[in-house]
RNA sequence: GCGGGCGUGAUGGAAUGGUAGACAUACCAGACUUAAAAUCUGGAGGCCGUAUGGCCGUGCGGGUUCAAGUCCCGCCGCCCGCACCA
């Protein structure tokens, strides 16, 4: 008897595949078209159970729709400019590029094995000139639709290793390589006028419906519209130029509990004041020490000093309130200026109590008039609440409705306007690194920045730098830098600046139409592959990623590289979950976690322990994989024990595709002894003769269908952990079944075809030895026979007062009245209701029966 | 801190407001074997009971409903994002 070795059979049919170009992307005017797209990887240089998960997630669905007739695009590429590839120049040696691509190779190398359905034909990395070149060309075109501008921004200055870090390179305030403390410093630097989308990339959000509503959510708060009141507070006495401060607020109804005035430490107020008092700038170095991130901003204690200056109360001009620069007051948002009101706003409240300012409340619960203490009333906007003495006039209204009769009233009034605001501010894309893509502009004495020539294109990146000293090497590199101005010729510099790497993931979608074109992209490819039917990634790039994609796509269109339907480039998104592993860890002596490989754990029955030392070792479930924490699964290990197809059909199984699912031993095992059940039952079935008789058939005929029905369901709905247990339960089904060779046959095949978007190879070979006709990935996706689907009786569960009592069979299409009959017939009814009647009976068609007694 | 999500047996999970625990893992028992592994058959949420059966049970506390894992309110825990990680 022949065994199950999957080593085998999956290269076999790799071989096949490529043979036969199947996964060749083929403009095909006469089919429909699908595209497909998982989130590209980074070439850290290993692949991981993750990235197993991803692209067969993606590789279902393309096999799937390959068997439904479309033309699909399945294209692969890499996401390769960033940090780490110049870090581990630094660490290691070497040039940013050969890292790379050689990870590149590595990871190509272990993603074929896999067997997916890719185009690899279309490949690209993002590091390949040929792809920046075509970026650096829309960069001009968006400069000439004046969709770039510069502007002065914060960045993270490290002053011992002179370099720019990056948040996450900021460790409590500290450089991570340096330890020393992060100061903030200005720099020139550019930015895509995304704000000029706010409106549309909010509103455009109503209309992506496959798109999870949990991403629609957090865009939307991402982009974060509100309206309300920008009006001033007049100083009594002038500062320097500055007579009054304008704020803006979202609660204008509240204005009668002001109790002072904040400013953000980079306000030009607080400036100016620096000058003439040391306690104040002191305040505000601190303010500025702390990191740029938003987070660390509104985690920091919230502090507070005092100006002295007072204002006026636009409503009373004997009501003076004072003036604070505060820390938690962001200058990007509004006019960098708010007006504290305690009794409805928790930080306004922490930080009057903690500097002593007095508390007024403003309205009240219809309910209740307890002034507030230590938590601030703040009550849903729709509540209806009670005013006190409200300006405007009003009495019992809800906090909307006096938002907006306020605007109103001071717009009359003239001392305020109404404002929209949004909270998305422009995206700054100017990074002072290597390892990217060159900005295409020049700086010229006499014409100023001038984008380069694009018959120069690509500008690219110089091979010959080093990175043993600190800063960007485009920076202390004459002979790249300094060039002619492609406008006047005379002698000019370069930009030294690189683009975000988000800019490069921005538009590669729109690149994978068509990879190869002189051009950014090629119109009627465009037009054709375009939109991205599915796209596959990660919760963690449910903002940025997605919405710089929007905008990108917007921005595409107006510079004639995207079609117009393709403002929205993907119609449908899925997030999938991580793959977890637990983890093993012991303390040191100084109660630091201590992580360990689990090839170097025992089990014994009182629990885990070291094998080498046999300490006791605390088993942390679920833990995300990292090297750090040693708990990464090599899918490489996986392929060579079990083979591709046990990987793909583990990932799969379980745990819902949107949530994380725990990589366990056991389960590779267990998963890889199921498939070789399957193919020992085919085998079994391939030996049957002929004549075998059997009986059953028209049972397993139906099973079939109904596997079918509900496979492709679960397929087709993104549930691939429902579509493998319908599978196992049809693989069980037929391993029980004593039906004739024909119906067994056909089941076997049928299994095949099912489970062929899973397990690919093992679904060719078995189609193969059962006799299938071709390739069974060019196979037609099986339609179920909907006679067959048919039940003719229905088990209906009887609840007493909601508890299940009993149960009846029942014909599906039996009356009510007659469901009826029976119900109050059956002994466990008649035995409640004891000879009384019941209250009510409630009878669901179909579904249950409730007596209520 | 702010925004978003998740929480069901020992474990991963299933369940258009309608029989909670499909399917699978681990486990237990039986068959085969000198034995073990593999394979096959069967069992199983917890508690009580020989059993028919009963009570309890979907993170915690309330509520709506004939009926709640599912809807509403309030907590707790964990995860993701917070604009220079990708």
């Amino acid at each position: 008897m022949s065994r199950y070795t999957a080593s085998d059979i999956e290269q076999k049919w790799q071989a096949a595949w490529d043979k036969a170009d199947v996964f060749k992307a083929r403009r095909d005017e006469s089919k429909p078209k699908y595209y497909v797209l998982e989130m590209f990887p980074y070439p850290s240089g290993r692949i991981h159970m993750g990235h197993v998960r991803n692209y067969t997630m993606g590789d279902v669905i393309a096999r799937f729709k390959i068997a439904s007739g479309f033309s699909v695009l399945h294209p692969m590429g890499w996401d390769a400019f960033g940090m780490p590839a110049e870090n581990a120049a630094m660490a290691i040696g070497g040039h940013p590029k050969t890292w790379t691509y050689g990870n590149i190779a590595d990871m190509r190398a272990q993603m074929k094995p896999l067997g997916l359905s890719i185009d690899w034909s279309r490949e690209f990395a993002t590091c390949d000139p040929e792809y920046y070149g075509q970026q650096q060309a829309m960069f001009i075109d968006f400069m000439a639709k004046g969709l770039v501008y510069r502007k002065n921004a914060v960045v993270n200055w490290d002053p011992v290793d002179m370099t720019v870090l990056a948040n996450e390179q900021v460790i409590d305030g500290k450089g991570w390589r340096s330890n020393a403390p992060v100061e903030r410093r200005e720099l020139t630097q550019w930015f895509f006028k995304i704000s000029d989308y706010s409106e549309e990339l909010l509103e455009a959000l109503d209309g992506l419906h496959n798109w999870p509503e949990k991403v629609r959510t957090m865009q939307a708060n991402w982009i974060g519209k509100s309206r309300g009141l920008q009006f001033s507070f007049n100083l009594t006495e002038p500062a320097g130029s500055f007579d009054s401060v304008e704020v803006y607020t979202t609660r204008p109804d509240t204005l009668l509990g002001a109790n002072f005035i904040g400013i953000s430490p980079d306000h030009p107020l607080a400036r100016a004041l620096e000058a003439e008092n040391a306690d104040l700038a002191a305040f505000n170095a601190e303010c500025r020490r702390m990191g740029t991130s938003e987070a660390d901003m509104e985690k920091a204690e919230k502090k507070g000093f005092d100006t002295g200056l007072r204002v006026k109360h636009p409503l009373d001009d004997s009501w003076e309130l004072p003036v604070w620069v505060a820390n938690f007051i962001l200058m990007d948002y509004g006019t960098g200026a708010i007006f504290g009101c305690p009794a409805h706003d928790q930080r306004d409240l922490d930080f009057s109590r903690k500097y002593d300012l007095p508390v007024v409340d403003t309205f009240f619960a219809l309910d209740d008039d307890t002034p507030v203490a230590d938590l601030a009333f703040v009550p849903p906007k729709t509540e209806r609440v009670k005013w006190v003495n409200h300006f405007a006039g009003l009495d019992i209204a809800t906090g909307q409705e006096a938002i907006d009769a306020t605007i109103d009233w001071a717009e009359e009034k003239g001392w305020g306007k109404g404002v929209t605001n949004y909270r998305l501010r422009d995206w700054g894309l100017s990074r002072q690194r290597y390892w990217g893509c060159p900005i295409p502009v020049v700086h010229c004495e006499d014409c100023g920045v001038v984008p380069e020539k694009k018959e120069n294109l690509p500008v690219e990146l110089p091979d010959d730098v080093t990175f043993d000293l600190p800063g960007n090497p485009l920076d202390r590199h004459p002979t790249w830098r300094d060039c002619a101005c492609p406008a006047c010729g005379k002698a000019a510099k370069r930009e030294t600046d690189t683009m975000d790497t988000f800019v490069d993931s921005s538009w590669y979608f729109a690149r994978f139409t068509s990879p190869r074109a002189t051009t950014p992209t090629d119109a009627a490819d465009a037009d054709y592959w375009m939109n991205v039917d599915q796209y596959i990634g990660g919760i963690e790039h449910a903002i940025l990623h997605l919405l710089y994609s929007r905008f990108f796509a917007r921005a595409m269109n107006i510079t004639g590289h995207l079609p117009d339907k393709a403002i929205e480039p993907f119609n449908a998104l899925f997030t999938q979950g991580m793959v977890t592993h637990e983890i093993y860890v012991t303390r040191d002596e100084r109660d630091r976690p201590v992580y360990h490989l689990p090839e170097d754990i025992e089990w014994h029955e009182s629990g885990a322990r070291l094998g080498a030392t046999g300490e006791e070792i605390t088993v942390v479930p679920s833990a995300k994989m990292s090297k750090s924490k040693k708990n990464v699964v090599d899918p490489d290990d996986i392929i060579s024990s079990y083979g591709a197809d046990t990987a793909r059909w583990f990932v799969m199984s379980d745990s819902p595709p949107e949530r994380d699912v725990e990589w366990t031993a056991a389960g590779a095992e267990a998963t890889h002894k199921h498939l070789g059940r399957v193919w020992t039952l085919s085998d079994r079935i391939s030996k049957m003769s002929a004549d075998d008789g059997g009986n059953g058939d028209d049972d397993l005929t139906r099973a079939t269908h109904r596997a079918i029905r509900d496979v492709t369901e679960g397929i087709e709905s993104f549930a691939f952990n429902k579509a493998v247990a319908k599978l196992y339960e049809f693989t069980n089904t037929i391993a029980k079944s004593k039906a004739g060779v024909a119906a067994q046959k056909t089941a076997i095949m049928t299994l095949a075809q099912l489970m062929s978007p899973m397990t690919p190879h093992l679904a060719e070979d078995i189609w193969a030895r059962q006799g299938g006709e071709g390739l069974v990935v060019n196979a037609p996706w099986p339609k179920p026979d909907p006679a067959m689907l048919v039940e003719d009786t229905v088990t209906l569960p009887i609840q007493v007062n909601g508890k299940r009592r009993s149960e009846i069979a029942v014909p599906v299409d039996m009356s009510k009245e007659e469901v009826e009959k029976l119900v109050l017939a059956n002994d466990a009814v008649k035995k409640a209701l004891d000879g009384g009647a019941p209250k009510k009976l409630i009878i669901v068609p179909g579904r249950i029966v409730n007596v209520v007694i």
